[in-house]
DNA sequence: ATGAAAGCGCTAACAT
DNA sequence: ATGTTAGCGCTTTCAT
């Protein structure tokens, strides 16, 4: 028997006698013969890898995601890659130096990074499968929340709790990587004020990195206000502990004196009683997956954007002002 | 020029004058040129790519220890592959059926995972280097922290708090997964009652599984003990927060009615005022990846295991008995 | 349905 | 110090 033939077999490719076929895969299997990953992509041109890229690694949010697409890579037999990307230069510099990743990979997912059309277009030419978390690119799969709606809801629940002075710790810090999320969710949130005939206050918006220390540092300065407002929205999860952990610094009892609300449901969220505005993230990571699975595999995909859905947690932390 | 000079020239290989050298970046810059991973690997035999296995992939710890893996490895030009085992089969699966990555991987950095000595030398026979984090294996680097003496260090604490009835949330659950940790963690801890004159109480040792819900119900069933203990020490933080989770639905204050005390300390954990011991995650992660890349370079790497170093953060959490 | 053979783009051994 | 050449182990035409 030839070597094409047992490729085809092991391939599950047409052309090959079900006798055949089967012979070639109880030999493959007591001989525990498998392919050689680095000759096949050589020859076929296709690496079957996947590559995620996050911003940070560590986080809640980002660790989650992954762990979402990686159950699915893995359950479909694609090699599973992550690439941190610290800040924007190296981001840029991934995305724009191409020739690197091109022959590492079929398929990149991009988790709340942003690519411009051309980063992506120039992607797809290069025959790199596209598909992205929590932004839009041009032309391949996403999936992300509605951070329009995250925004307004937040300030319809602080407001229609009765707080008229509401403090915003928007994820806008020195970073400028995904800068996206906070726009929109700011610009929701502004919305959600004036159905309540309410006006952003600029002085009550507050940059606050994503992370605990940026929610501490944040609710700090909001509480060393002058007028300090009675309740505040953490676009993070993260944030919002900061903001907690600030709070309680200074003995001040969450949902009574100052409430407070977050963004994420993170599996501690439910310890601190944090009312919080849910995201369902490990199954975006794996809707990521399946439709870069899919493109890669020239299925036809859906381009329209999947919207993943969010729902208001109420817990303790968020209460009619004092 | 010959391919093989350039190829030489790329790599940093010796035997080519330093003129030519220069020439070749210069040109390999302007031309965007990079060497397609998989011939090389083809040709050379070695894949340049590390694969990271852990148990779970969102929860902190392990999400720490990949952040920690993942910056040294990109750094150093390795690709970094992760790959989540769930379960004990699948990780057997994975250590078993070599043949399916010793053509993937030029070496695997196992987080707390068991791996026997036939297991560990048929990888070193097969030419993949092993590293480990959490646990040790035959013959290759490992760096963990000594978690007999965290038993020990955490029993001295709250024994001389003054607490008698130490509960202790373990991590031995359904999952047999990394078993050796906490084994080692409940010996120290034995012993360090024993300084005190104390002895385990079986009936106060529940295990948790190293989650939140876990660590929650082990709670739950300690206070729901006829004589519950006055202090618990939980293996992981995860579970701590879990157990204050249990404590602040009850109604019962930390560190007042009953002692808490974790170990990791998870980012959160200041949030929640956890009295914790500390490990350095991340530098664990980093250190096996390094020890790792030192003996696919064939660097002399030094076996003896290193141990990392723990530190008691004493916060809130923890209290004399009522 | 199967086989033969030509590469894929490198590296490494050998020759110069 | 540089060039020549034989593969690495597959996939994929093309032929049968």
């Amino acid at each position: 028997m030839s070597v094409a033939t047992v490729s085809r077999a092991l391939r599950g490719l047409p052309n090959v006698a079900e006798s055949t076929r089967s012979r070639v895969l109880e030999v493959a299997t007591r001989l525990r013969y498998e392919p050689d990953p680095a000759a096949a992509r050589l020859a076929a041109g296709r690496t079957h890898t996947v590559i995620v890229v996050v911003p940070h690694l560590a986080s809640w949010y980002f660790s989650t995601v992954i762990a979402g697409a990686e159950a699915v890579c893995n359950e479909s037999g694609y090699e599973f890659l992550v690439v941190g990307v610290g800040n924007i230069a190296e981001c840029d510099r991934l995305l724009d130096e191409q020739y690197r990743i091109e022959r590492r990979t079929d398929g990149v997912v991009l988790v709340n990074i942003v690519a411009t059309d051309a980063q992506a277009q120039s992607l797809r030419e290069r025959g790199v499968a596209l598909s992205t978390v929590g932004t839009r690119a041009a032309g391949c799969p996403s999936v992300f929340i509605d951070d329009v709606e995250v925004g307004r809801l937040a300030a319809e629940t602080l407001a229609g709790l009765g707080h008229r002075r509401i403090g915003l710790i928007s994820g806008l810090g020195e970073d400028p990587l995904n800068f996206d999320v906070p726009k929109r969710r700011l610009a929701g949130f502004t919305i959600g004020l004036r159905e309540f005939g309410l006006s952003l206050d600029a002085t009550l918006v507050v940059g606050g990195n994503f992370g605990i220390d940026g929610g501490a540092e944040a609710m700090a300065h909001l509480l060393d206000l002058g007028e300090p407002p009675t309740a505040v929205f953490a676009m993070s999860d993260e944030m919002a502990f900061g903001a907690l952990m600030e709070m309680s610094r200074r003995g001040l009892r969450p949902g009574v004196d100052v409430s407070v609300l977050g963004v994420d449901d993170h599996e501690v969220a439910r310890v601190l009683s944090l009312t919080t505005i849910r995201q369902h993230v490990a199954s975006q990571g794996a809707a990521a997956a399946r439709s870069l699975i899919a493109v890669m595999a020239s299925t036809p995909v859906s381009l329209e954007p999947v919207i993943s859905p969010i729902e208001l947690v109420i817990r303790a932390t968020t209460g009619p002002p004092a």
